[in-house]
RNA sequence: GGGCGCAUAACUCAGUGGUAGAGUGCCAUCUUCACACGGUGGAAGUCGCAGGUUCAAAUCCUGCUGCGCCCA
């Protein structure tokens, strides 16, 4: 662990040294004449210490549980009829570690629900974990081989075993790391896609669905990892584009050995399969040789020359060798001429013994170097051309899949996949699928539909058997010598009594195929519980868009085939986690940033391993930036500081940039929050007055209040519409520009009066503003606001100052999300603006001059409405106070010799010759002029074109006008006053 | 080959037809009684390119280029 007081290390900070003494500063001085005890409020939010506290309170006042427990029982009868709002977490791998993608899933899942609990629902996010087959198997096997032991000596039973206690000791710790991330789920309904009641749902659907007729068994071609040893469905499979090439090979005919076909081939090392040729029929140039034999070069096979439609005659030589066991299309052609399937390697992509002797036991590509050196030598090497390709990876093991023929369990999807489009809208056509159906599900952002409309449109059947041990074992038992097939829920009757003669299948389920029966089988199905009853079908289902098909599809499917019902209406897909250069984040490319890094910090070594164990062909250039940048580490940003980042930085587009600088503006922030309220809730602890009656809110309170109005309608546009990034941008915007730089600044004079009335009104203004303000921020930064909010609430109570009804709820977490409550106020909104500008006329007039900070100012003002004048004469405290003003004056003119900004409400003069040297205010004012010269033009180019006066709406053109004739008059005393300035300063 | 997304200040991004915005970074300045993880002011942009529609285009349409992703 960093000591707290590590520098981020930026480069321009890494030479100082890294202890930073706090500055000392005076006591505050009061003007109050009476004695005032104040506790001293921490500069910044201790997340270290008040997380895990604050999370523990939440756990211990059982504040993320459901209304009603897994029995029916209500638990909270304030929501007894309430609207149930659920989401499913997409269940993460057992062997998994948190990573970036989760961080913003899952808070975007937590901002969701809790949004929703505050809002009146009866909220409920179910945890759990997915088993994760393959993935999990071959982490332990991992293990086991580094202690010397192999896993297959073990035994099936024996492993599994193992697979268990490692589950046991680390399958739940990434739900750990969602703890330490705040999220809000129901913990008494963890859940596990191994868990008995998961297992017996998956045993069902397998029945079910055998019964339906939609499960069959046979001999295909499957997606094989040499690797894992085990087939994978089509979408388990990653296509990568390569630079391969293509082998054209002479092929001689078995009658003239003098003449040949030249055969094309990315993959030489199968032609051991080969059982024909094809060629097009409808190809003039080849179509005779159809029924001549070849022979199979190295192999001295004869094979015929067959005619297909798969032969392209543009494609390379329009003639093509068929290898029924290696590839499905060959599969295909293979069928429709009753040809031999001859599968010439082993499971783990070696030659098998159908090859001849000198490539028995070679690697794939061991084999084809050899085949090529070969056929080279033997004059049968026709050619070699670049040629662009795609080959398919295990998404797990990334070894280059092989396509296999063996025999596997496939769901037919096709009347699922019809059943889910017309429940997304699509209506069957004779020409096809056509939209303007009923819609039973959104997808966010809609253009996702797209992709999920071809998909299922395309729709192929789904390989569900695994060659792996952990995992649901497929409930089918086979009679060893008839071969005959039992399906069923339980261990057949038969398969006790006749001992022996019957074997379970040896393989186990898709890990898909219990993930797709997640949001039913969490809640109990297929028994029809009261959770079940409850809290089926979900509300939204918030997942990476990577698994579209792999999970969101399939859970539609089983939805609507089982119950009839989607199992939710609402998907948001969040976008992909990139790095700051736009690279998507993954452990192989080590650019990774691991959230408990940002969360709790990391020393400069832990921000190297990841990248050093992934070893990227960039890795010296991404070490040297981490040695430069973080030479001091990184020094963490506390949970809250992660998700505003995260919440922050969610746009529309497909990348969400992240990088440790961004995680910093969320530390920021939550310090700016913390002080901004710590001021106030310092001077809610040391009012001493609670009898007095509030003065009536000021203008500055009721613009105030009708900017809270704003920002509140905006939160809530924001997370009904899944539009985070705008909700964070919108609450930003009003914490840091409307509530901290303006409303606290203004409100200090009266927050200091010595008339309680005044201090009781502002009081009352701005704390229950904080109320409000901590409730509208919760859901994102769920810690900070709790912790502020025990501070806040009880002193505000014991004062009786709450503008509105007051708190519900002690816990932030349990209270409400605000709604709208006054009636919009455009003028006050309008006047307050005119008085922000004024603060920064004053201001600009003092910087062009470098007046200091402490040096206050005498101002005059020329007020062009009688109504400005009444407002900053009301204001003037404040005002004064904002811009350093030690008195204004209302005056009719400008006097000769001082500097003026003009606006269209006002004229402010300041004499600055008595503070500085004029000459910078003269450079000022001509820039002045030329900008405005540059606006007037602009609206003088429109304003001559007649087609826009004659076209464009009146009320436009009469804005453009008023625009022009504003800046105008502007220009004129612009040029005045800088004439005037420029003579003085030439007469200096 | 088909589809999708992105392109606006040095960086990361807002901006649904009417005078280009924010945060970071940069420059200057300020340890003043919430916050230096801060305040104040400032500099910084032919809105990827080329056409078109319109009185008016960063914004709508078409084409192109570059980057990223998905499908085959």
């Amino acid at each position: 662990m960093l000591p707290a007081y590590h520098e981020p290390g930026r480069a321009s900070r890494a030479a100082r040294p890294s202890i930073r003494v706090p500055p000392c500063r005076p006591a505050p001085r009061r003007l109050d004449s009476e004695p005032v005890t104040e506790r001293e409020f921490p500069k910044r939010f201790d997340y270290r210490e008040a997380e895990p506290r604050l999370y523990q309170r939440w756990l211990d006042q059982d504040a993320f549980r459901a209304a009603y427990d897994e029995d029916g029982r209500c638990r909270n009868e304030a929501k007894k009829d309430a609207k149930p709002f659920v989401v499913v977490i997409p269940p993460p791998n057992i062997t998994g570690r948190l990573h970036m993608g989760h961080a913003l899933n899952n808070t975007v899942q937590d901002v969701m629900v809790r949004y929703k609990r505050m809002d009146g629902f009866d909220a409920l996010w179910i945890p759990g974990t997915d088993h994760a087959g393959i993935a999990t198997q071959s982490v332990v096997k991992k293990h086991l081989d580094a202690e010397g032991i192999d896993y297959q000596a073990l035994g099936r039973d024996e492993m599994v075993k193992r697979i268990w206690r490692w589950r046991d000791q680390f399958g739940d710790a990434i739900l750990g790391q969602l703890r330490r991330m705040g999220c809000s789920c129901d913990w008494s309904r963890t859940r596990f896609t191994m868990d008995e009641g998961l297992n017996r749902a998956v045993r069902h659907t397998f029945v079910k669905l055998h019964e339906a007729g939609l499960l069959y068994r046979g001999k295909r071609i499957v997606n094989w990892c040499p690797v894992d040893k085990t087939a994978l469905s089509d979408d388990e499979v990653e296509m990568e584009d390569v630079k391969g090439k293509m082998y054209n090979i002479r092929y001689p005919f078995a009658d003239d050995p003098s003449a040949h076909v030249v055969v094309g081939t990315t993959r030489p090392e199968t032609l051991f399969g080969d059982v024909a040729v094809a060629v097009n029929p409808n190809d003039p140039a080849k179509k005779h040789l159809i029924g001549r034999k070849l022979v199979l070069p190295l192999q001295g096979r004869v094979i015929p020359i067959v005619g297909d439609d798969y032969a392209d005659p543009e494609k390379g030589t329009g003639a093509v060798k068929i290898t029924p066991a290696h590839d499905p299309n060959d599969f295909e052609v293979g069928l429709r001429h009753q040809l031999e399937q001859i599968d010439v390697m082993h499971d783990n992509a070696t030659m098998n013994d159908l090859v001849p002797e000198a490539y028995r036991g070679l690697d794939r590509y061991k084999a084809r170097e050899k085949a090529l050196e070969e056929l080279e030598a033997l004059g049968l090497l026709d050619s070699i051309k670049d040629h662009d390709m795609a080959v398919g990876r295990s998404y797990r093991s990334k070894a280059v899949i092989e396509y296999r023929l063996s025999d596997q369990w496939f769901v037919k999807l096709a009347p699922l996949a019809e059943m889910t489009l017309e429940a997304s809208g699509y209506r069957k056509t004779a020409d096809g699928w056509e939209s303007g159906g009923e819609k039973l599900i959104e997808l966010h952002p809609p253009r996702m539909e797209k992709i999920y409309f071809h998909w299922l449109a395309n729709i192929r059947d789904w390989c569900i058997s695994r060659q792996i041990w952990w995992g649901h074992r497929i409930p089918a038992w086979y009679h060893v010598e008839t071969g005959e097939m039992l399906v069923s829920y339980d261990e057949p009757e038969r398969v006790r009594t006749e001992a022996g003669q019957w074997k379970q299948d040896g393989d186990v389920l898709d890990t898909w195929f219990s993930s797709w029966l997640w949001p039913m089988s969490t809640l109990g199905w297929p028994d029809k519980t009261p959770d079940f009853e409850r809290y089926y079908p979900t509300s939204v289902l918030s997942t990476a868009k990577d698994i579209i098909f792999f999970w969101v599809a399939r859970m539609n499917f089983a939805g609507l085939f089982f119950e009839k019902k989607l199992p939710y209406h609402d998907v948001y897909f969040h976008s992909v986690v990139a790095d700051d250069k736009g690279v998507t984040m993954s452990k192989s490319k080590g650019n990774g940033i691991d959230p408990i890094s940002v969360i709790d910090g990391a020393t400069m070594d832990d921000l190297k391993r990841p990248v050093e164990e992934a070893r990227p062909a960039n890795m010296k250039e991404i070490i040297k930036r981490i040695e430069k940048n973080f030479s001091n580490g990184f020094e963490g940003v506390g949970a809250d500081g992660m998700r505003w980042t995260l919440m922050y930085s969610i746009n529309e587009g497909e990348h969400v940039r992240l990088s440790f600088d961004r995680f910093m503006d969320g530390r920021n922030f939550v310090t700016k929050l913390w002080n901004a309220a710590g001021r106030i809730i310092t001077s809610l602890e040391s009012e001493t007055d609670s009898a007095t009656a509030p003065a009536d809110p000021t203008d500055e309170d009721r613009w105030l209040l009708a900017r809270l109005d704003h920002v509140i309608l905006d939160a809530r546009k924001g997370l009904d519409g899944f539009d985070f990034g705008s909700t964070a941008q919108s609450l930003y915007r009003f914490v840091w520009d409307d509530f901290a730089s303006w409303a606290l600044e203004l409100s200090k004079t009266r927050l200091t009066s010595t008339d309680a009335a005044v201090r009781r009104g502002a009081l009352r203004v701005m704390g229950s503003v904080l109320v409000d303000t901590l409730r509208l921020l919760h859901p994102i930064i769920p810690f900070v606001t709790e912790e502020l909010w025990s501070r806040l609430v009880p002193p505000m109570r014991t004062l009786g100052l709450f503008l509105d009804r007051g708190v519900t709820s002690e816990l932030l977490c349990l209270d409400e999300y605000p709604r709208p409550r006054r009636a919009p106020e455009p003028e006050i909104e309008e006047r307050f603006a005119i008085l922000q500008r004024f603060v920064v006329a004053v201001r600009q007039l003092r910087a062009s001059s470098n007046i200091k900070d402490n040096l206050k100012i005498d101002v005059e003002v020329k007020a062009l409405h009688p109504e400005t004048r009444r407002m900053l004469e009301q204001a003037k405290d404040a005002v004064g106070f904002l811009a350093k003003i030690e008195s204004i004056r209302f005056v009719e003119s400008r006097s000769k010799g001082m500097a003026a900004q003009y606006d269209a409400a006002f004229e402010a003069y300041v004499d600055l010759s008595q503070y500085v040297d004029l000459k910078d205010e003269v450079s000022r004012l001509e820039k002045a002029v030329q900008k405005t010269e540059k606006e007037i033009q602009s609206h003088e180019n429109t304003l001559a074109n007649k087609a826009f006066i004659e076209r464009a709406p009146p009320e436009t053109v009469a804005e453009k006008e008023a625009a022009m004739a504003e800046a105008r008059s502007r220009l004129e005393k612009l040029q005045a006053t800088l004439a005037e300035l420029k003579e003085v300063t030439s007469g200096l």
